[in-house]
DNA sequence: CATTTTTTGTTGACAGGTCAAGTAAGCTGC
DNA sequence: GCAGCTTACTTGACCTGTCAACAAAAAATG
């Protein structure tokens, strides 16, 4: 019974082929790792390395809390790796006026260079990635999102 | 400039809202975080614990490589969770013949009604999550993720 | 059969993510 | 102007996922 709904690079015959949420997780998992063997290998960063540096190049002098807002990550973990990305002389950290509390936050000349050198590889995986889906999946595939996204919120089925 | 593209639990105006791996990141999260909230309330399991169960459930006399077979989880991890649960009295272990490095695995009676009690809740929470996409959208989604898992194992983008 | 190779499972180590407590600075309202 | 609340960030604790080293048993090979 049941074998082989889907079958790309599922073990054969797993019950989970067609689960949803279990494709999501496995896919995401297998691209997450993908972005990290390249980020690794080009850059050596780390995927939230390469997106905090993407945001604090797009945002005049960012704070760390705007990091949080825009990439949704947890802002402990944004903490530790900005010290990190400070200590490797990737980001520039400086007082701000009138606020003590936070620092402005700037790509150094390093920083900067490793987004430009890097940015044009990831925009090709990009392309590539949605290159093998068509217009209308796309949009299928986002508007899927969602709505998965608002049921992702129920604690309750009645 | 770019306010809201799509702004489903995104932050306003975030810059990510229409890049595909971090909206998969992101809904795969939150998705992830609801199946862990709802068994750790009506079960005191986690989601690896849950899957686990299932596979033991429906396999006569598994075994350790059988799990990791289905699930696509990491040996170790399987290993250690197989431990807790045996622990917990979820699971019997016992030897098998012919083979003195495997053992065969078997839900106890409390694993069995934990199974039979949180099976039709998990089922009514994966109809929500379909229910809310028509069956040509689920399709897509599907489709759209296998074409993706392919993409995901390329390691250059000429 | 004895030796090598493979399979099976356990364990240790470490990066990543999540939660929550703690600290310091700024703001509010009397 | 100071008591109390809020905001911004840091830190610690813990849990998961991944990788690699390991030991024991079984299978393959000559």
């Amino acid at each position: 019974m049941s074998k082989s709904f889907s079958t790309v690079q599922d073990p054969a015959g797993s019950q989970f082929s067609r689960n949803l949420t279990y494709r999501l997780a496995r896919v995401q998992a297998k691209l997450n790792a993908q972005a990290s063997r390249l980020l690794t290998r080009e850059a050596g960063i780390s995927l939230t390395q390469w997106r905090m540096l993407l945001i604090i190049g797009s945002l005049k002098n960012a704070r760390l809390s705007d990091i949080v807002r825009e990439s949704a990550l947890d802002k402990g973990q944004v903490s530790r790796t900005l010290k990190k990305m400070v200590a490797d002389a990737l980001v520039n950290r400086e007082a701000i006026e009138n606020d003590q509390r936070a620092s402005g936050l700037t790509l150094t000349d390093k920083g900067q260079s490793l987004l430009t050198r890097i940015l044009p590889l990831m925009t090709k995986r990009r392309e590539h990635l949605t290159g093998s889906l068509a217009a209308i999946e796309l949009d299928v595939l986002f508007d899927a999102l969602d709505k998965l996204d608002i049921s992702a919120e129920a604690d309750e089925f009645p």
